[in-house]
DNA sequence: GCGCGATTGGGCCACTAGACCCATCTCAAA
DNA sequence: TTTGAGATGGGTCTAGTGGCCCAATCGCGC
């Protein structure tokens, strides 16, 4: 678990990233500022793993908040309007990590967690950074959750959106009624829970639940 | 449920909000594009209630993309640097709301509702807007979930973080099986679902479950 | 006081879920 | 080619679930 901290001025995006983070299963938000004046006295009380900083905020620039910062606190700079001279400025101030706001989520979580990991992002070119994402792109689940077979996923998303009965189950994924409860028995093994509705509820913290 | 579609080029923060917005109650994100002329596509295959639309985007300016739109679909425009000529622009192109991305999250939701109830946000001044606004502030749960008693709700919140089985409910309670399982039927009419996996899933949804 | 809903229980019963065995088939990797 | 993992099934059994009755107690408001 890499706990982040969001300092960004505009709350619709720190609030929305950071509930999107948190249903990402190996990263938390422990806080979210709103200023750079306001991340140092945050980390101070709330250790957090890597910093996700905004250039643009009133009270304390971005990259002046990350410059002072003590060297364990890792940091990610994200701007709205990426330019190089930016870029420079995040790494002379010691950021390990710089991106526009244009980018998805995925390759954000990607670079919290090679961050976090010590990679200096920064440093790369385009397409070497890329490289070194492509590395991180996956959540590193549980060790149970990694070791389900594609076809126990899909069940497990189906639970996780409300399916439960098992004949609907076996309907969904045109196989018998028998054979979804082995896949669902080995699931319960692998995820170390006991019945579905535990099952449904982890698939969900894992972020097996497809949206809509 | 009100649905939501979202327009901004901006990943991060149209995923972040997308999973916010998800996170309530009773508003589901059924759409996300990056481009004004993406919208009104998006929108005839998969209607929405309320469009959240950034004014800043490549390929099809916000607000010229909701002046196209019939006007069964109301809008709610949103800029990083909110100005009253922008402000003015959206009135013109038939926007029923205009905000910061500065805003809470809560605000927003809360505008989502009021436009959703055909209320012309855009209209008032900031005093008389947060006054209409305060009147949206709170999540309309589903029917059934704002029926459900105090206690359980408490059944349906150990429920959502896993406690599944039906003796450990009732240790956890203390009170006999018997009345767990009573409470359970009570909780599965209201909610209007079939089992203990279904309730846990909707608790979760609705924001019943506490989280750590 | 009187009703009403919430909370707490009981009994009964059909059905299901989950645990424990097992077999077959396919496909890819060694 | 053989081995192993995955996917598909079967059978059986016990404990548990959920549906449907019911009743006593306790507050709270009318």
């Amino acid at each position: 678990m890499i706990r982040v901290m969001i300092a960004d001025d505009h709350q619709l995006f720190a609030e929305g990233l950071s509930r999107a983070l948190n249903g990402i299963p190996d990263t938390r938000v422990v806080g979210v500022v709103d200023s750079g004046d306001a991340l140092a006295e945050a980390l101070e009380n709330q250790p957090a793993e890597v910093c996700i900083v905004d250039i643009e905020m009133p009270d304390g620039d971005g990259i002046e908040a990350i410059s002072g910062l003590d060297s364990r606190f890792r940091s990610i700079v994200v701007s709205m309007h990426a330019s190089d001279e930016q870029k420079a400025r995040a790494k002379d101030a010691g950021a390990m990590g710089f991106f526009s706001k244009g980018v998805p989520l995925a390759t954000l979580a990607a670079a919290i967690r090679a961050v976090a990991g010590g990679e200096m992002l920064i440093d790369y070119d385009d397409s070497a950074r890329d490289e070194v994402l492509g590395r991180f792109m996956s959540a590193k689940l549980d060790p149970g959750a990694e070791a389900l077979t594609p076809r126990e996923v899909e069940l497990l998303q189906l639970l996780a959106s409300g399916v439960s009965a098992t004949d609907e189950l076996a309907e969904r994924l045109y196989i018998s009624q028998k054979t979804v409860k082995n896949h669902l028995a080995s699931i319960f093994q692998k995820l170390a829970v006991a019945d579905r509705t535990q099952a449904a509820i982890e698939a969900i913290r894992l972020g097996f639940a497809n949206p809509q």
